[in-house]
RNA sequence: GCGGAUGUGGUGAAAUUGGUAUACACGCCAGACUUAGGAUCUGGUGCCGCAAGGUGUGGAGGUUCAAGUCCUCUCAUCCGCACCA
């Protein structure tokens, strides 16, 4: 019986594909369960991390589908990209060839590691008919308004020569190559998920107890809404006068009302447009001029290192006091939040107290603490009480929020409003490698969408990949095109989508039936049986990126007609990254292990079996090669010690009374193990448990020798583990019981019950002595007997407690 | 600075509601088999101590008959966000 992954593993995966053992069924009455793993980008091979993600994602797939429910466990890659660009200007490569290289490279690791996808799903993200799909959607959505088109300011990559979206700005740089962005002045295309903002904030009480609190978090600060006071701030007739009359007053906002009779000077961003008109009408000194264009072509990291500023020589005119405060320029004011302009209390705002201490303006104190008097060494911040504040004067600071607010409210002169750090999506990128964005420019009619029956708007294969440019744009004659509106020559538009477009809906594109691909991106009747899905386990990284953006398209599907729930991912389980030596996997530090070699030395459920025993599935996991070979040791164990059980096709009928006591044990630690599974799988997600059950009862079973507790022993524990190891499982399976235990298992409650029970006797908390008693022993006579077991502790000592906890233990308190 | 976590043997980690701390595995030690072992099997293994015993879940307090678990303070590490007005 000797034990040979490559021979068991080929065998199954060879029958797995041939009986087409992990197609979902078109039964939509049955129970169903969509399990999800994220789909990779098809880099070229598989790294440790995805052999841990669908791992994970495998182990839950193949129970459930043993407990009779129908299991959509699909795979697919997120096949546009950079990287794929990036690989042809390097390699000379076509993005396309090496990305369904890529791609066949992957789908044959993946198989050699067992994983039960659908196979008849199986797609990928570049493929021109979800092209066509996604083109139509983005068609949907230009019509309902939530793309648009604009000229702004946006983050550029010079490295990757693309617009990035503010998620994809990592500290300042680019999420993919690390090189710190610049503000560029562009157009672009936006999705408007800031009309989602609040319902994506609020829809985050629905996901409470289903996605991990961390990602929760992140997305709510990333959303980053907050309230307080907009309010104009006019200029005095002189500032006016300066400024041409062009401009008579700018916006502020503020979560801060309590402290605006502290307002000592006001700040706008240095693209703010009062600044450029300033600039463009030549109203600043020419030094001041170079100041301004310095601070906007710093990159933002270096912006944050200190504040610095210009006066402009113009006054605002205070909104309650009507006295004169002077307008200032200052780095650290961002034009994309707010309105890009605020007003400063240096007393009460640490940011503000710096700017004014190294430009010597004002500092007017209007809070003090309630037992004291206000320093003006640095700003003072908490709660207290309003001074120097007119009326509100010996309010409670926080409260008087309330009265301030209403106060110009009531006085025409600002109004309570709401303020979001999550900014629309901007989904435009100067790349080949990605899907068009459908829509022409036309001289007469503007900007036109495609017609849908002209879709997809594929890509042209005859391109050159420099790196230098859009491919798109240079190509000879991809972009002339005839207008959809009004048949003349015109232009289309040669900017591609973000991928995280396409990584926004594929979960819905799984649902759909493969015999329908062709005529529909998914129908109704299956994204209701199917969604949402019911387990989703990926990588933290996405915490927020595709995450948000998955939750916002489903959102905008939903009042496109298209499904009819809120939320995708009922729930979300976020893997722990795989380290080696302590740092993260990576080729850099040369610190990585192939999943390849690992198959090939050990076998696929080796490989499973460590990454789900090391650690639990959201914690990092440390590689260990000696831990690999434990695993490795106890499948061939238990695939050896199958020899003691007899062939039976359905689960041996036993006496539990007759059996030795070891027998007893062996079959309890069996059950013990079943149903510790039930629970690692439906609740827990501890696999590192579970097998450690496995293992308890493994030992077991060995010191004794009933085959009919053999056999019942593996008619279970293979059940158990074929989730993670199903080769061997199917192996020991079809040998002894004809594949008939590969099902939901059956608790028997007999095998708990125990003729006594051990209990620990405790003296002032401290265990002592160990007592056998019967079931049904009094308490009486227990402590009589604990006493008995402890009686040279208790000498000289009077007991003047005793707690008996049932089957626990015995605590005597005693004292003297 | 704000937010989220995590601290348990030499190592990865268990302990579901406060109830016998260290399950399971790795490593190590000893033994068996063996020409050999980086194979396999058996036994041992928190720390101090010959032992009796003492001590032990980052640290300091507290609640309790009983605390890894609850409370207060504190230290360390990791992750995310960050001049957000």
């Amino acid at each position: 019986m000797e034990y040979s992954a490559q021979t068991i593993e080929k065998k199954w995966q060879e029958y797995w594909k041939q009986n087409k053992s992990f197609e979902p069924s078109e039964d939509f009455t049955k129970e169903k369960k969509y399990i999800l793993s994220m789909f990779p980008f098809p880099s070229g091979r598989l790294h440790m991390g995805h052999v841990r993600n669908y791992s994970i994602s495998d182990a839950f797939a193949r129970y459930h589908r043993q407990q009779g429910k129908n299991v959509l466990h699909p795979i697919g890659f997120d096949s546009f990209g950079m990287p794929a660009e990036n690989a042809a200007i390097k390699n000379g490569s076509h993005p396309k060839g090496w990305t369904y290289d890529n791609i066949d490279y992957m789908k044959k690791e993946f198989y050699a590691l067992g994983f039960s996808f659908s196979r008849e799903r199986e797609m990928a993200t570049s493929d021109e008919l979800y092209t066509k799909f996604e083109q139509s959607f983005i068609i949907d959505m230009f019509e309902k308004g939530l793309l648009y088109r604009k000229k702004g300011l946006l983050n550029w990559c010079p490295h990757d020569q693309t617009v990035l979206a503010n998620e994809q700005v990592v500290e300042g740089c680019c999420w993919r190559c690390d090189t710190p962005i610049v503000k560029k002045d562009m157009n672009q295309y936006y999705f408007k998920i800031t009309q989602y903002g609040d319902e994506l904030l609020n829809d985050l009480k629905k996901l409470e107890g289903g996605w991990p609190k961390q990602v929760l978090t992140m997305q709510e600060n990333w959303i980053g809404k907050s309230n307080g006071l907009a309010f104009d701030l006019f200029f005095d007739e002189e500032s006016s006068a300066k400024l041409n009359n062009t401009f008579k007053s700018f916006d502020v906002f503020t979560t801060r009302p309590d402290t605006i009779y502290g307002v000592s000077y006001t700040a706008l961003a240095p693209e703010h447009e009062i600044v450029t008109y300033m600039i463009e009408n030549s109203l600043l000194p020419d030094d001041v001029i170079s100041q301004i264009k310095k601070m906007k072509t710093t990159s933002s990291i270096d912006r944050q290192k200190e504040k610095s500023g210009v006066p402009l020589k113009i006054e605002v005119l205070h909104p309650l006091t009507g006295k004169k405060i002077p307008v200032w320029v200052a780095n650290f004011v961002l034009m994309d939040y707010g309105s890009g302009a605020v007003m400063a209390v240096p007393a009460h705002d640490d940011r503000d107290f710096d700017f004014a201490k190294k430009y010597d303006l004002p500092i007017h104190a209007v809070i003090k603490p309630f037992d004291g008097e206000v320093s003006l060494d640095s700003a003072f911040t908490e709660v207290g009480e309003l001074f120097n504040s007119g009326e509100f004067d010996g309010l409670n600071s926080k409260k008087s929020q309330y009265n301030i607010i209403k106060y110009f409210e009531e006085n025409n002169i600002g109004k309570k409003t709401t303020n979001y750090k999550l900014k629309d999506w901007g989904v435009s990128r100067q790349r080949y490698w990605g899907a068009p964005i459908p829509f022409v420019h036309c001289d007469d009619c503007g900007l036109v969408m495609e017609k849908k029956e002209n879709l997809p708007i594929a890509l042209p294969e005859d391109v050159e990949i420099t790196g230098e440019g859009n491919p798109l744009d240079n190509h000879p004659t991809w972009k002339h095109c005839k207008c959809p509106a009004c048949g003349k020559d015109a232009i289309r538009e040669t900017d591609t989508m973000d991928t995280f477009v396409e990584s926004s809906w594929y979960f819905l594109r799984f649902c759909a039936s493969p015999k329908n691909w062709e005529k529909e991106a998914f129908s109704q009747e299956q994204i209701k049986y199917w969604m949402g899905v019911d387990h989703y386990i990926g990588g933290i990284e996405h915490a927020i990126l595709h995450l948000l953006y998955a939750r916002f398209f489903t959102k905008v599907f939903r009042d496109l007609g298209y499904v009819d729930f809120d939320e995708p991912f009922d729930k979300l389980l976020t893997q722990g990254m795989v380290l080696k030596d302590g740092a993260k996997m990576s080729k850099s530090k040369g610190n990585t292990v192939d999943p390849d070699a690992i198959i090939e030395k050990f076998g696929a459920d080796t490989a499973r079996m460590f990454i789900l025993f090391a650690a639990p599935p959201t914690q990092e996991l440390e590689w260990n090669d000696s831990g690999v070979e434990g695993s490795h040791r106890f499948i061939k164990r238990f695939f050896t010690n199958s020899g003691n059980v007899l062939k039976t096709d359905k689960i041996p009928k036993i006496d539990h009374a007759s059996l030795s006591k070891e027998e007893k044990f062996a079959r309890k630690k069996v059950y013990e193990a079943l149903v510790r599974a039930n629970d690692v799988y439906n609740e827990r997600y501890t696999f590192n448990t579970m097998i450690a059950g496995v293992m308890e009862a493994m030992n077991a079973l060995n010191v004794q020798n009933n085959s009919d507790v053999w056999s019942e022993g593996y008619w279970i524990l293979s059940s158990i583990m074929e989730p993670v190891i199903p080769h061997t499982c199917w192996e020991i399976s079809s040998k002894y019981f004809s594949l008939n235990n590969l099902s939901s298992q059956t608790v028997i409650d007999e095998v708990f019950v125990e003729d006594s029970i051990s209990l620990g006797v405790s003296i002032n908390g401290k265990v002592r002595a160990q007592i056998e008693v019967a079931l049904d022993e009094t308490n009486e006579n227990i402590i009589s007997m604990a006493k008995q077991s402890v009686e040279k502790w208790l000498e000289d000592k009077t007991i003047i407690k005793e707690i008996v906890v049932p089957k626990k233990l015995v605590n005597l308190v005693i004292k003297g």
